[in-house]
DNA sequence: GATTAACCGAGACGGTACGTCTTGTCTTCCA
DNA sequence: TGGAAGACAAGACGTACCGTCTCGGTTAATC
């Protein structure tokens, strides 16, 4: 006894047009914006029938997600975050780099599109929590508690709590446009992250 | 110089329609979510014909942006934040209210789908900015710097950073649905942002 | 005991708006055709109000045939046919002219318009037949009445069905483009219902 | 070298929805009138998609015109005209029929809606002589090539000029109402036709 | 090697919403 | 109060996509 829906089979699936079809969907959502992004426009100019596309994704938001997931293979994964030995100097030179990609056109639309999707589908939510976002947190984590072993962050800190502290701000500004996003900006998150907003102590800062 | 198409004649609004159309926007996003929102839709539920949206609002987004502004006007504005003497105590406060309007399903799609709005629309960015998300940044600021005043922050602070590393890590968790959003999480956040992630010199708490 | 709704007062209509809307009518259906003809496009076009086009007229069609009107009156309305003596010589001079006018861009869509608008409304058709068509008829049977006193047609003709018989076959081929309407048709047809379509018992034409 | 907006395949046309709309389409017509017919209105009624009433036919005329088509070659096309051997008794009793129709209210508006169109249509115009007039056309002069045969009229007749002479002054008077529209009418109409409008030279008719 | 089942491209289908246009009514303000 | 101006509710216009479906034409695994 089994499911009357059949599950299409994954091994008659054709790589090309499943590959045609991501890298039209972050073509098109990067030239059309977020509004110009239809299935329909997809499987037109991936050269695919709509059903090549409705059988496999259930919605828009996943296939962008996949775009992004197809992206971050082909380009072999995620490095670690740099280590050394410095953690302030090492996360402004990330934050940097993150917020130059926030700001380059070619990410920018794609990535707000999908975050869009995200918002608003809990599945969707999941799924890039899982396979997108906890691998590249989990690299930051790493990066911090090589920090705590070094004595340079506390020893009792969560460290999602500090990858939040610490990515939060900026992500949350490039989103909602709150203000212009530079390489300073990430830089005075970063020492206020770790120095806190509370006098120190000892001597002066 | 002005534009050939000249802006419909403000003093002749029909505000019955006005606010027809806007509350209709809320509850319908409300109701139906982000998806389900449609100027179809608000035009026939408040009894309005579609040329009176197009006329008066640019974009969906534009409506529904309105729609809160109305709703936070009614709502006589903001008040400042409670300011006890125990800026820590004050913070947890305030991000747990934070946190629960941010669960209660009433207002989580409409934020969501203004949030997402404003995301794709930098006209509406900046409306946005200007005339929401500013005056409530002017409260937080302000007990901020009475925090400052008291030796509780530090005299060099940033206000603008500091608002930010409060309260976009817990924006930026419920917008992406990056993990439980609790009272407890906004408490994390608060006193790792106020001690910062290095560790304190002295004894230390 | 009398009607609510007041009608208006015709002494205080303004004359210029009656003439601007009246000729704007007529040029707006020769340029843009029968359906490119809106009350709004009038009122805009003459500078007018729209209400002050529903307060004068009760339909589209309505000022179209006040336009034909105005334009029969200012060109002091219809003389007589031509009456020389012979009458299928004069009858074929006055057919050649309409279909010069028929084919003349100028009429053609405006007298269209017209028509269709008839067609459709019984109240225009009245008017349009007292006020326009029967005079227009009148000055026919006065012809073709001059040609029975001269022994030309039968004494026991009913001339509104000669009338019928000599202009009604144009007509239908104008309207319904039912072949090309040129002079030589008409003379045909003028020839054909003056013999008849019988043999002619003697030696015949 | 073709176009490159390339037609939809009649291959895949679903005849179910063709029926649809045309029969959906005479009965709202009849229904409503001509200011009643709508595009949107027929798809609605239908069940049909309005883009099936748009991917196949290009204008609400040409909707109508099928609809009038279909309808014609459902009763099986049109039957010869009778043909007794005596052409002005045919005729009349022909043309009697013609007024009956044309004062059935359930034939009158939706032939003035077709009427209407093709007088702006030339498109469609050609469309209704090619496929509509011309074969009831050859009909009619079939039976009146009997009669020439039959020595009842002129051998040098032109077919198409009798038929216009004949029917032309009937339709005439139906569009436009210029009169009532009765049997007698017809009957005078065919007589005056057949004798001409001339005095007969031998006895008295 | 033939069968056969599923995928493929294509695209028609019933729908919903878009943003624009026009309708006929109503209101405001000017002369 | 007539007229210019134009906002209003209503709804049709023609277009773009939605997600489902059906059609032949491959294509790959099974018999």
């Amino acid at each position: 006894m089994h499911a009357v829906r059949t599950d299409p089979d994954p091994a008659r699936r054709s790589d090309a047009s499943r590959r045609a079809i991501l890298s039209t969907a972050f073509d098109l959502v990067g030239e059309a914006g977020y509004a110009g992004l239809s299935i329909e426009g997809i499987a037109a100019r991936a050269g695919v029938g709509k059903q090549t596309v409705y059988r496999w994704w259930p919605s828009k938001g996943a296939v962008l997600f996949d775009a992004f997931l197809m992206l971050s293979e082909d380009s072999g994964g995620s490095p670690a975050l740099p280590d050394t030995g410095d953690l302030e100097a090492d996360l402004v030179a990330v934050l940097r780099a993150t917020v130059d990609e926030l700001n380059d056109p070619r990410y920018d639309e794609p990535m707000r599109a999908l975050n869009t999707e995200i918002a608003h589908d809990p599945d969707l939510a999941r799924a890039y929590t899982e396979r997108l976002e906890r691998p590249m947190r989990e690299l930051k984590k790493d990066r911090l508690r090589s920090a705590q072993r070094a004595g340079e962050l506390s020893a009792d800190l969560d460290p999602d709590v500090a990858v939040d502290l610490i990515w939060g701000p900026l992500l949350n500004r490039w989103m909602l446009r709150g203000g212009e996003l530079t390489g300073d900006y990430a830089e005075r998150v970063v020492v206020a992250a770790l120095d806190g907003l509370r006098p120190r102590g000892g001597a002066a800062d």
